[in-house]
DNA sequence: ACGCTTTTCCACGATACTGTTGACAGAATT
DNA sequence: AATTCTGTCAACAGTATCGTGGAAAAGCGT
């Protein structure tokens, strides 16, 4: 649904962006803002006055550099997940074990929900089903980069249900989801600085996952 | 904030309460709709129009029937999880081992969800941090239904960790919360007759909590 | 100091939602 | 048959939001 260049801000805001200056730099300024906003509030529980008071300017100044909430919304979140998804894809065909494979991805995935705090839990949040129509094609993007994620982990246990490394213990795709569970709704308790670090927390879920509770007694 | 009386529509409902005939089928039946409407957009995104258009009538006549957005939304999800609560500190307070504890702990709570879908997954998706000062007494309430269930899993992993049932892998804390990740978010993808059902799912995510997927080999 | 460009703001129209009001139709009651 | 009760509806006001237009302000190059 792009629009053809309706008038006035559009054309300014495409004038500006091929010759980007300091353009660039104050685009990233209002998505860091955002970014806090969306996590305090949700993406769809947000206004852009909200975002733009957290900067202290107004709505429509936003406006030359987003056209709308959604490009706002996909500037911010599309690189990282990009990047995610690559990362479970590198570790998922990396020649190790797939215990190690399944570890490694685990704590990798918290680690980067450490680092890219709190721009991921912004988009785990939202649920991609219900996203309109009218950005579908955006959209369906997204919502392959999250197949990734889950079929590298289902591939990972897959890989070990078949050499026998793991145990059998249900659907490699229920187990995946699993565990994915307990790496996303870390977005309701996860605070950087507060309680466990990133580390711990994706070393903990790993032993949790591979080795269990029970100790052998 | 309840509005004392204010004139007509509310007098109404006042009268209808005590003498409760028809009355309270329909309420059921709004009740039901609206389940299915939050569930499909969510509370917050979801419109009382919608929830009338569900049942074919005016907006309107909701008010009759509730005061508010908010009322209807506790009416709907106050008494389960009250229940499910209720259930958690059953089994934590139980006579068996932790470990069986656990086992029926989350095997449990799969079920309720599955038994209860999609009422409970409205509620879980809900983030009762953001919830509005206004509502802050109910969200009070909510908070310590919420706090009672993550406890019994706390407790539950800590009695194990010190009768030495269960491995210590992490504070009892972030453990809980990994197992009540891999319970909440199911929430994205199970749905009542496809793939696995609840009862699988429970055990699954039991025994991968608790004896692991490492074979031991 | 003067133009020109970049950036910001005030004001507007359009839309959507909430909660309320007073009136209306059918059933129940008298 | 008249009247109250129950449930419904069309319409209104109030608020919040979004995206746009045009004008003001700030930079900056000469």
């Amino acid at each position: 649904m792009t629009k053809k260049a309706s008038v006035i801000g559009q054309r300014r805001k495409a004038a500006s962006e091929d010759s980007s200056a300091s353009y660039q730099a104050r685009r990233k300024e209002i998505c860091e803002a955002a970014i806090q906003v969306f996590h305090r509030q949700g993406f769809s529980g947000a206004s852009l006055s909200a975002v733009a008071a957290e900067l202290g300017i107004d709505r429509a100044s936003l406006y030359y550099y987003f056209s709308s909430k959604d490009e706002l919304f996909d500037a911010i979140t599309t690189s990282v997940l990009e990047e995610n998804a690559a990362l479970a894809r590198r570790i998922a065909d990396s020649p190790i074990s797939p215990r190690r494979k399944l570890r490694e991805l685990v704590a990798a995935m918290m680690v980067s929900y450490g680092e890219n705090y709190p721009l991921l839990y912004i988009y785990i949040r939202e649920d991609l089903r219900q996203v309109a129509d009218s950005r579908s094609d955006w959209s369906k993007h997204m919502r392959g980069l999250n197949r990734q994620i889950e079929n590298a982990f289902i591939e990972i246990i897959e890989q070990g249900y078949e050499d026998r490394s793991l145990r059998r213990i249900g659907s490699a795709r229920m187990v995946a989801y699993g565990i994915l569970g307990m790496l996303n709704w870390s977005h309701r308790w996860y605070r950087p600085g507060k309680g466990e670090s990133a580390e711990e927390a994706g070393r903990t879920f790993a032993e949790l996952a591979l080795a269990g509770l029970e100790s052998p007694y």
